[in-house]
DNA sequence: CAGGCATATACTCAAGTGGGAATATACGAG
DNA sequence: CTCGTATATTCCCACTTGAGTATATGCCTG
């Protein structure tokens, strides 16, 4: 596992995150809320430290987690440039500025293309 | 596969959807521009129209592939409550809201637990 | 110091999944 | 009808990864 999304992929982390948006748990309290067993959630827990989603802080014999918010910069900031997309949906202008750009690339498309058009009822088809 | 985040932890179908979030293209030109053997792009492909990422259009042999906004709304939505928290980073409020969150929870804990107390410096992690 | 709790790690196993190659299907042109 | 192009589908394999079980480590209490 690496990125971002593959972290997130894991049901069982997302939970673990979502309490931890409330508050700072502890490994048991987290065990008991989500119910998993015990050596899942400290690797779970490990892999979102590693991937800085979290980090530990130490309270005798257990480890409080708490959220670190800058991993979750990296979803955001890739989510971004989608936002533009449903929020200018119907607009007329972004139409437009995807036609010509759609337009320009197709100039330089390859070899033997091109000449796909209209006129679709000319001879018997099927 | 089936989740949004499981989707998304796919490097190809991210930048798939990066290129379609430009303009709607075809499977050819996906095909060319991300330099991905052609089966491998009907294959994401059809992952992400059956999560709803995306909707083809016919033209003659070709299928166009569009970008379809609402199947981020769920991204949106699952990021939002953590966004409360990079935003209100230093708040003192936040702060105090949490520890007695914290404390409440500490309260109706299971059994021979409890005396944990008092301040404990003790080790950080990373 | 012994015992117990809280957490982490090691190991094995089965399942899901991406990649590659080959092939199938659909359509248009001559 | 036949050929070439555009895209989808199938099959197989290697690899990753989560679950489960057992065990190790650290720290507190009596």
């Amino acid at each position: 596992m690496e990125t971002t999304f593959a972290i997130l992929a894991e049901p069982s982390r997302r939970a673990m995150l979502q309490l931890l948006a409330a508050s700072e748990r502890t490994v048991g309290e987290i065990e008991r809320q989500l119910d998993l067993p015990q050596p899942s959630v400290s690797k779970h827990l490990r892999v979102l430290r590693e991937a800085g989603f979290v980090e530990s802080r130490v309270d005798a014999q257990r480890r409080v987690y708490r959220l670190r918010p800058e991993a979750f910069m990296e979803l955001e900031s890739w989510l971004a440039p989608f936002r533009r997309f449903w929020a200018a949906h119907a607009d007329a202008l972004e139409r437009h500025l995807e036609r010509m750009e759609r337009m320009e690339r197709m100039e330089r498309t390859p070899a033997g293309r091109r000449g796909r058009k209209s006129a679709r009822p000319k001879g018997r088809t099927r």
